[in-house]
DNA sequence: CCCTTTTTTTAGATTAGTCTAAAAATTTGT
DNA sequence: ACAAATTTTTAGACTAATCTAAAAAAAGGG
């Protein structure tokens, strides 16, 4: 690789982008929402964005935001695949709960060894899903497409399982530990309330009672 | 820990002085030779001194030189701790050969969890040497002194175990491997040739040569 | 002991990343 | 469609970490 050497802060820039641009499906992304999401302000995002620019990252257009080059993409997609790869060794190898890795992996997905991280891949057993259910890129970028559909559009009563969790905040992620609900369990819908969006589900073949996030 | 944020940098100082004190057993560190050491410029380190004097980090009087507080001194072992264990962890777990590991140890070394630290120690099985034979600070600081002999003072012909090297460079290492010489191996000090210090040896049985680096 | 050499510090500048305040461009609401 | 509100950019400044060149202090050698 040849890449021009890109800093620790340039790779939160477009990590945020690129989680924006899944978000917003390939829209211009613009500037005060991406100073929202890494807690800056619009004037340094105008600052970085010219930088990234310069760089082939990004292409960007002054008042019409910005937009990852397939350069930027390829960055992007090998900093997720670090952060979830270390994310499985957190939880797999040392025991680390799935809500207590976020901030570790966010600072080990920076380190840079391309030897480091396929072999970290072997020793993982080449995963292809995180602890969260996130599907996690190979070296190429390209990442397993789960078809899976969130618990809030389901509308029959079958059984499913459960594979991932949109929401990754601590609080919700603890409040599964308590259920008892881990990836890989068999939910089958019981019951679906409509007016509260609750469900009665069977986890494993135990009683519970389900609120979407 | 209140520890004032301690930047990457800083840490690269601090371990620098503190590898400088195990040399030269305690004498003030000059600046010459932290500018040295780091590929940097000795107005640069009086710059630093500077800042790390400000924190408790060091004692700094000018023109005489540097020396660790206990401070200081602690968050270097801190450092070199982890270090050793991550290199433990990319040898035993990844397969690395130790030549290999050292500047992936020096980005892994500046990752900050306590936590992390814990668990990558239970997982290795609590290691007390890292995999050049150097010996891994335990969370308080303490460390195994080993009571081991350099070859090249070795007058006896008797039998010894290989547990570490003084030399860290990758020819070096690699020299070793080609010799079949590893951590642990038994060498048996067959013939001393005082004139240019080289010494026929038998490891494990097998007839070798060795020269002392 | 003083004059030369070496080491260290100071002074002044640069770059990356950040900020606030003000100006400019775009968007929106009637 | 145009005035008001919002968003974005520019301008100017700051900090950490670095540099070079020059000044100051310490060390060394007759």
């Amino acid at each position: 690789m040849e890449t021009s050497q890109i800093s620790y802060t340039e790779e939160n820039y477009i990590k945020a982008i690129f989680k924006l641009q899944e978000i917003t499906k390939s829209k211009a992304i613009s500037t005060n929402d991406i100073a929202e999401r890494l807690f800056t302000q619009p004037a340094t995002v105008t600052d970085m964005m010219k930088r990234l620019a310069e760089k082939k990252i990004v292409t960007y257009k002054k008042y019409y935001g910005v937009h990852l080059t397939s350069k930027g993409e390829k960055i992007a997609l090998d900093i997720i695949r670090k952060h979830r790869l270390w994310e499985v060794f957190l939880v797999n190898k040392l025991n680390f709960k799935w809500e207590e890795v976020h901030d570790i992996a966010e600072q080990l997905e920076h380190i840079n060894s391309d030897d480091l991280i396929t072999k970290l891949d072997d020793f993982l057993g080449n995963p292809k899903f995180d602890p969260h259910g996130d599907a996690i890129p190979d070296k190429h970028g390209k990442m397993k497409h789960a078809d899976s559909v969130p618990l809030s559009s389901v509308t029959k009563k079958q059984s499913y399982i459960f594979c991932g969790v949109a929401n990754h905040e601590t609080r919700f992620l603890q409040y599964l530990n308590t259920v008892k609900l881990t990836l890989g369990n068999t939910i089958h819908i019981e019951s679906i309330n409509s007016f509260d969006s609750s469900y009665k589900v069977r986890i494993n073949n135990k009683h519970s009672e389900f609120f979407s996030a």
